[in-house]
DNA sequence: TCTAATGCAGTATTTCAATGCGCAAATATC
DNA sequence: GATATTTGCGCATTGAAATACTGCATTAGA
């Protein structure tokens, strides 16, 4: 199991929870959306807590509880929820952490950057309300 | 410093050690690799162990020894550095880590896969010989 | 042959994300 | 009101990767 690119845990399911959110009617609450994903209660909830902090979810307690969006879909993209999740992607320059790489072209040649901006481009340009038929 | 695609720490390393000793004339010691790419010494150490077990580069001890290549440099790419290090690269289906991803379609669009590739063929079309010059 | 420089291998430590847990606060339902 | 259900939140635990340490084996050169 060794992937170059790779979506933590937490933002994949985030994002995987709040299509499901927007698909339903009705509050969804954190055991459910986690039987669905097949994740961590646990760690949804921390993540479901993120999101209703940056107020892309309402939540509400008691029974009948759970998770409503507090925008409509369209207004939310993917990469919304990433970096409400992540904070905000950065343009990942050399692959050594440096601010100088000690060489004098980088020797990855910007392939990382640019799979980098690929990836944000997709998730900036798909919105919930294109992940509801999924 | 959230970066959606990562190369480790190790396989970085790896293949800028192998960029000096594939430059150098004479054997590279761990300490000066490790000083030059300003890296730590004693995990380059670890990365050089398993390029030397999978023959890419010839270690000799003693004082005046260090690394040599063990082929030319145009016979070794990148991914066989990186590969070496890290494993094979898996093509990185869904970011949830399933076999059948609980969506109807992957919600990543196979943009993660994409990626992937990318660089993955980055890695094989670029050898030592490329590198050198950097 | 002796000494110092060096890689080797195994183990220990650190770090950080993922995960778990318990209790407090809120709130439908009866 | 009482009760059951649910999220909020802080802290503890776990697990895996990264990193460090340490004693040993090898070898060039004086």
């Amino acid at each position: 199991m060794n992937k170059v690119v790779q979506l933590s845990e937490a933002s994949s399911i985030g994002i995987h929870a709040m299509v499901l959110i927007a698909r339903s009617e009705v509050h969804m609450n954190v055991s459910d959306l986690a039987e669905k994903i097949g994740a961590s209660r646990n760690h949804l909830a921390k993540v479901m807590q993120r999101l209703v902090k940056d107020g892309f979810v309402k939540s509400s307690r008691g029974p009948t509880g759970g998770f409503l969006l507090s925008k409509s879909p369209e207004e939310i993209t993917l990469l919304d929820i990433y970096e409400s999740i992540e904070g905000p992607i950065e343009p990942a320059a050399c692959p050594l952490d440096r601010q100088v790489c000690p060489f004098g072209k980088c020797l990855m040649g910007g392939v990382v950057n640019k799979a980098t901006i690929e990836i944000r481009e997709y998730l900036k340009a798909n919105t919930l309300k294109e992940m509801m038929g999924y």
